[in-house]
DNA sequence: ATAAATCTTGACCGTTTGGTCAGGTTTTGT
DNA sequence: ACAAAACCTGACCAAACGGTCAAGATTTAT
């Protein structure tokens, strides 16, 4: 009745092999996607990357179209729930700290994650255009409201929200997508230490909370 | 003597046919490039891009590699040309807004420069550290000294000079780079319009202004 | 124990890739 | 006018590509 070539219907947790091995593929494309954008990479290159033979990967996933749809899948989800619930009644300055320091733990730990995010982007994210659409505007729309409000009530200062999150989404990022060009300039010879995702953590929120009037600016030094 | 198979020793000004075809291809290579990476960028497309055979593409360029190259130089030869000399007896506030809209005008009028760069940075920048850990590195340390100086006089409020830099560089450079997600959040379902790039370049101006308390800072709206 | 289900992989296939080349056409210098 | 230099390109090639498959090895359920 099924000609499915892969075991159980649904995606089910069935199968420790399987769990492990998909596991170790998708770590490995990640890794491979991100280095080289869907068309530069190679299914040879994920399977060494991997440790496995290339027939293995498409015995799991089929075809690298439908790997890259799982990985970018993944990446999604993994976005989606680092987006902590913010509320009106939260205060606005711990609020924004938070969210920074959040999503720079993220560039911090999973940089390919966001490199293959990243990718698409370039490309002109013909595979999450709905994502982009759908499920972000309307984070970003309910997060900026957030704003409006607090702005409305005089909790902060009057900034353009939307474009005030997209910055802080930029300015996070970078610190994953372009690591190689910010070590060079800073002369990290082995790629950026801990001290300078905190150093940049700093220097987000210092700027975010000066530009919304959260944080007394000083204008003289001494 | 010269088994070169190009004309011309040196790369003079020579050929009217020459000069026309290397700007038509180049231009076709840095779409192509920017639109898939280097790995993922065919020859064959960048032939049909430009309407050129293949074989004329390796007549001009001789490997993808070179071709690539010549790209990449070009876009970091206009990289460095739209750097601004900055003094230490200019103003902050007008020096910081110049530099930002410079920025904002080449993500908005050669943003596939800018996505053939951003590729390669996400890729590691295999092929530019030398230029990011030299030219690159001295000009942000330059101009970081100079804000610097600025602080030291009270002429502006005391900031991390470099990553003010590094930031002001990638929120500039990100309305070129992952255009599609802002238009899809946006829902500029064409694309992101000229009006997009002025609200952008304001909030950005605000923004690294508010930072350095060169502008005040309204705590309340009403 | 044993059979069904799952996993493994070397060998193979048709297509696409970057690159070559011979032989022709056009442009240029005198 | 005419030869030399420059330009053009269809046809071709070896290598790399995504994907397939059959036959065997291993795990699992009973």
């Amino acid at each position: 009745m099924d000609n499915n070539t892969e075991p159980m219907t649904d995606e089910n947790a069935q199968g420790r092999i399987r769990l492990e091995n998909i596991e170790r593929i998708m770590k490995a494309a990640e890794k491979v996607f991100a280095g080289n954008g869907f068309r530069g990479a190679t299914t040879a290159a994920i399977a060494e990357e991997a440790g496995l033979p290339k027939a293995n990967i498409h015995y799991y996933f089929g075809t690298k179209a439908k790997l890259y749809r799982a990985v970018l899948d993944d990446i999604i989800a993994l976005w989606l729930s680092s987006f902590r619930e913010i509320g009106e009644e939260d205060d606005p300055a711990t609020t924004l700290a938070d969210y920074i320091r959040a999503k720079m733990e993220l560039s911090q730990h999973r940089p390919n994650a966001s490199k293959v995010f990243a990718n698409e982007l370039i490309r002109g994210a013909p595979r999450i255009n709905k994502y982009l659409s759908t499920e972000l505007k309307e984070w970003v729309e309910a997060k900026a409201a957030i704003l409006d409000h607090w702005i409305a009530e005089g909790r902060m200062a009057p900034v353009d929200s939307e474009r005030l999150l997209f910055h802080i989404w930029v300015m996070t990022q970078t610190w994953a997508d372009f690591e190689a060009q910010w070590a060079a300039v800073l002369g990290r010879k082995n790629g950026l230490q801990p001290a300078d995702f905190d150093a940049a953590t700093d220097a987000i929120t210092t700027m975010v909370l000066r530009t919304c009037g959260l944080v007394p600016v000083l204008p003289r030094s001494s």
